[in-house]
DNA sequence: CGAGTTATGTTCGACAACGCACAGAGTGCG
DNA sequence: CGCACTCTGTGCGTTGTCGAACATAACTCG
C-alpha cells in the first residue's frame, strides 16, 4: 500500500487519507530535479516515499546550504499553508524514488476540509522550525567531518537504504564547503571504517559508529521528530 | 496608543485587536530575564511593543546561538500555533520595556475566533522559517565582523534607538563566537566611524555605512519582512 | 580613597577551512 | 585502444577563529 510510505499521510484516519489521495498523482523524482527556484510560486505540495527533496538556501548568488531534507516522513510545500505561494528556498531532488503530488490549490482545499492534515501538518512545521535551528547551530560550531556523518546518516533514513550515490561535489554545496573538504572529511571516515567511497557510490559499514562520530545535531533532529509525530 | 505599537496587532482591525487586547495584560521585560527554558512548557505568548526578546539554541551544553530576535515586529509563542506547547529555544529578553502577555489557553481560543490573527500569524511563521534558513547561511558564510553589524542593525530597528545597552560578552553569546571576537569586530567597526563604543554603550553613528559592512542578510531579512507582511 | 568588580584590549600558538593548482584514477564512448 | 570526462586525492600558503592567559581601564561601593 503506497500511500503508507508516507508517514504523515500514514498518520491520518483511513477515511480522510483516502480522501486525499484521491487528489493525488503518484509521480518520479529525478536526482538534480528542480521542484522549484527561490522566489518561484509553488505549484504542489510533495509527500514523499522514496525519493527525497533536499531544501537549499542561496547565498551571495554563488554558495548555497542546506537547510533541510525531506523525505518520506515529511512534506515538501509548507508556506501554501502560511498563505504564501512563494519558495524562499531551492528545492531539488536529492534522491530518486516516487511522491505523491498535489496541485496547490486542491491541497490548500484539502487543508480546510481535514482539521486532522491540519494539526498533523501544523506539528510537521514545528519539527521543521527545530530543525531549521539545529542546522544554524550545527554550521556554526561543527566541523565538516561531524557534519558529513550526520548528512550520511540523515541521507540514509530517507534512501531507506545503506548504499546510495552522491558525489563530493554535491555533497559540499549542501554543506557549504569546498570540494576538497568533503574529500578529506569522507576519507577519514573511511579510514576509520565507518563507510565506504568510490566514485560516488557510498555505503554506510558501520551505523553505530557513524552516529558516534556525527554531530549530537543528528540524535536532536531525530527525537524532536519522534517526541512531536509521535512514530 | 499602546496596541499600535506591535506591528503584528496593529495590523487587525480594531474590533478584532480590541477583543485581542482585553484578553492580554501589559507586562515590563527586563534585561536578562528568561521567558522559557529550552524544553520548559510555554504559558504565555509575548506581543512586544518596547521591549525585544532573543531567541537562542543551546549546543553541546556549553555554546549558544541567537537563531531569531523579536521586537514590536513579531511575537513569541508560535508553537502554540502549531499544537505543541514546549519550547525547543531559550527566550530571553534582550532589551527592556513593554509587551503585551497573554495566556497560553486564551490565546489557543483567540485564535480560533479571529482568521484574521490566524492568517496574520501565519504569514509571520513564514518569515520567521525564512530567517531561521537565512541564519543558517549567515552563520555559515559570513565573518564576525558583517555579522556583528547585522546584529546591531536588527538590534537598532527593535529597540528604535541608535544607542542600547550590551556587553561584548552577551554579543559573543549571541553570536556563537568568542568574546575576544567581539572586541576585535567592534573594534574595526569603531575605527570605520560606523559605531562607538564604551562598556556596553553602543551607539550607532553611521546607518548606512554599518549597512554597508553588514551581510547581506540584514536586507534579505527586512525585504521577506515587508513583502509578506507588507507594512 | 582604595579594593573589588566589570568591561575592554592585546598577544600567543594552534587549527579548521579557504582558494588555487595539479596529479592520478576510474568510466564511457567513438 | 585511446581520448575525453568525471571523480577523487594531494600540496601550498593564507585567513578567520579558537583557547588561554594576561594587561589595562572604568565604574561601584564600603
Amino acid at each position: 500500500m503506497p500511500s503508507a510510505e508516507n508517514r504523515l499521510l500514514a498518520i491520518l484516519l483511513r477515511k480522510d487519507r483516502q480522501h486525499l489521495l484521491s487528489s493525488c498523482e503518484q509521480v518520479e523524482l529525478v536526482v538534480g530535479d528542480t521542484l522549484c527556484a527561490p522566489g518561484d510560486t509553488i505549484r504542489h505540495v510533495y509527500f514523499p516515499t522514496d525519493g527525497f527533496i533536499s531544501l537549499t538556501t542561496p547565498v551571495d548568488g554563488r554558495s548555497s546550504l542546506e537547510v533541510a531534507l525531506v523525505g518520506s516522513e515529511g512534506m515538501y510545500g509548507i508556506p501554501l499553508m502560511l498563505g504564501v505561494d512563494i519558495s524562499p528556498l531551492h528545492a531539488v531532488v536529492q534522491g530518486s524514488g516516487s511522491a505523491w503530488r498535489m496541485d496547490a490549490e486542491k491541497f490548500q482545499k484539502e487543508l480546510k476540509y481535514s482539521v486532522a492534515l491540519q494539526q498533523e501538518l501544523n506539528r510537521y512545521i514545528f519539527v521543521l522550525m527545530s530543525q531549521l535551528a539545529q542546522a544554524a547551530a550545527c554550521t556554526r560550531f561543527h566541523i565538516v567531518e561531524e557534519r558529513l556523518a550526520r548528512w550520511l546518516l540523515m541521507t540514509r533514513d530517507r534512501a531507506h537504504l545503506d548504499e546510495f550515490h552522491i558525489t563530493h561535489e554535491f555533497l559540499a554545496q549542501m554543506l557549504g564547503v569546498r570540494r576538497v573538504g568533503v574529500t578529506k572529511a569522507a576519507g577519514s571516515l573511511q579510514k576509520k571504517k565507518l563507510i565506504s567511497y568510490s566514485r560516488g557510490d557510498v555505503k554506510i559499514r558501520d551505523q553505530g559508529g557513524l552516529e558516534a562520530a556525527s554531530c549530537s545535531c543528528y540524535r536532536a533532529d531525530k527525537e524532536t521528530y519522534d517526541q512531536i509525530l509521535h512514530c
